[in-house]
RNA sequence: GGCGGCGUACCCAAGAGGCCCAAGGGAGCGGUCUGCAAAACCGCGACUCACCGGUUCAAAUCCGGUCGCCGCCUCCA
């Protein structure tokens, strides 16, 4: 069973989505004026993942994730560089899939635009107004949160609280300070659409609100985002849609933690991000998505360059492991014996399960991985001598083969032998492994030396192992 | 000021009442292998979970307090 944590409830519970073995997944997309960095990285891999899970579980997961591609930031940055608007988010959002594919980030199954999704916000502003959660002031519309009685219940803020962290925008528009746009009056030279409050444009919040409900239902079984859409994002979100529908808006709200950077939060106001084109010069993005699976989601990650270094090591040594398991499997067909199994697969499985069912606990389930790589290292170590124990049958590592490239490539999404890439120097790389072989059964360990010097600077590492040399590519 | 989170070995990081006299990764050290290395593999590693009290037969885990760090309350994943 699967439990995970509700930001609702503030507490772990069973995972029960509203029809059995389906879910319904809404996340919270980017704002496309701008590359993205290390956290909306964190972000789309935890949720990644917790899609991957629920599929392995036997869900069928519809998961739709915006783009905002309307707001006072695109208008800036657009004007600043002049360009039209839809030209900006369009090279934001090509960006985006251009990032989040090498980070191996399973594509949506939609990503509506706001801007494609106008007539449905002006639909539910009005339906608001009727209801009376919603009042036009002089072209701009705001939701009265006055109206709706479960204001605060995600956040767990009190009105008074609210109120006293007096940072709310003041404008005298409002009816009260803690009301929020759903639309706003166009300004001159700004992109707008036609309304019945007159030309303008949605607010912020209100484009989840409809496009949730149109693309994945009334009521959501997973929504998610950063922790910083807390409040005030999802608070008015649930306020809009629960006021419009008179039903539950999320069964699961999840929030991932956040990334900091030096000890500080990593963000744009805050010019301190690191953006992932630029961390791709510096690491394999598989080695990035490690990196963030290495801590549990909620949990805030600090990035140091040292941490992806061991990040980087970690995931080779996973790497070699399963190397080791399919050479042990090439290695030795089917010997006689018995049924005895050197690792009992199904437990490793029951272990990684037991990990992600809590709460989607990828540290915990990376570590059982490790922990049957460890026994796995000890079989190739003692076959390598001995052969396989006495009694050993191949079935229990056959098993234990499709388990583990089952995880971590469908659920991690790492896959443990990435594909080959195409080697041109393959050829020269193992002439000279060869003539290094001569050098050294001819004890010319000089010569030996400098093919191994003349290998490295090309960017091969050599492994001598007792079934000969190997060749590594840095 | 209000709300929330974090503090576990040299570094990172799981664990949230008894399975823990605490996973896993990195680094280090010892060993195997090697012509020597490197790599790889194996082994070792916290009498203890920021600190102080308390609850309990039993606490890293619950409660109270103290200290330190961070986030949200304003656009933000």
């Amino acid at each position: 069973m699967v439990h995970v944590y509700n930001t609702l409830s503030g507490k772990k519970e069973p995972f029960e989505p509203l029809a059995a073995g389906k879910v319904g997944m809404y996340v919270c997309g980017v704002t496309v004026y701008d590359d993205c960095h290390l956290g909306h990285a964190r972000c789309y891999i935890a949720f990644d993942v917790i899609r991957r899970y629920l599929e392995y579980r036997g869900m069928a997961v519809t998961y739709v994730q915006n783009f905002t591609d309307i707001d006072d930031k695109i208008i800036a940055r657009a004007a600043e560089r002049g360009v039209p608007a839809a030209e900006l988010t369009r090279t934001y959002e090509a960006k985006y899939f251009e990032v989040f594919d090498r980070l191996n980030v399973r594509r949506a199954d939609r990503y509506p635009r706001a801007t494609e999704e106008i007539g449905g916000m002006i639909g539910m502003i009005g339906r608001l107004m009727d209801k009376g959660h919603a009042y036009e002031a002089d072209g701009d519309v705001y939701f009265s949160t006055k109206s709706f009685s479960g204001y605060g219940k995600l956040s767990k803020r009190s009105e008074d609280s609210l109120l006293a962290g007096a940072r709310v925008e003041i404008s005298d528009k409002k009816r009260d300070p803690l009301d929020f746009a759903l639309w706003k009056k166009a300004k001159a030279g700004e992109p707008f659409w036609p309304s019945p409050w007159g030309d303008g444009r949605p607010g912020w919040h209100i484009e989840c609100s409809v496009m949730s409900q149109k693309y994945v239902g009334v009521t959501l079984d997973v929504h998610g985002g950063g922790q910083d859409l807390i409040f005030p994002h999802h608070e008015n979100e649930i306020a809009q849609s629960e006021a419009d529908t008179g039903r539950p808006f999320v069964r699961y709200f999840l929030h991932n933690g956040f990334v900091t950077v030096d000890g500080e939060k990593m963000s744009k106001s805050m010019g301190n991000f690191r953006t992932l084109e630029e961390l791709y010069r510096r690491c394999p993005p598989d080695a990035l998505r490690f990196f963030i699976l290495s801590t549990h989601y909620r949990s805030p990650l600090t990035f140091t360059a040292k941490k992806l270094e061991d990040a980087t090591a970690g995931l080779s040594r996973l790497r070699e492991g399963y190397r080791r398991l399919k050479e042990l499997l090439a290695a030795n067909p089917n010997p006689a014996g018995g049924p005895a199994e050197p690792i009992d697969p199904e437990r490793a499985r029951a272990e990684f399960e037991a990990a992600m069912d809590d709460d989607f606990n990828t540290a915990e389930a990376v570590g059982t991985i490790f922990r049957v790589l460890s026994e796995v290292n000890r079989l190739h170590e003692r076959s390598g001598r001995d052969g396989l124990p006495d009694g050993t049958t191949l079935e229990g590592l056959r098993r234990l083969e499709a388990f583990l490239k089952q995880v971590t490539r469908d659920v991690l999404g790492i896959d443990p032998e990435p594909p080959a890439v195409p080697d041109d120097n393959a050829d020269r790389v193992s002439g000279l492994l060869a003539e290094r072989e001569r050098a050294r059964k001819e004890k010319r360990y000089k010569d030996a030396d400098r093919l191994r010097m003349e290998l490295l600077e090309m960017g091969y590492q050599i492994q001598d192992t007792p079934q000969g040399p190997r060749a590594i590519r840095k």
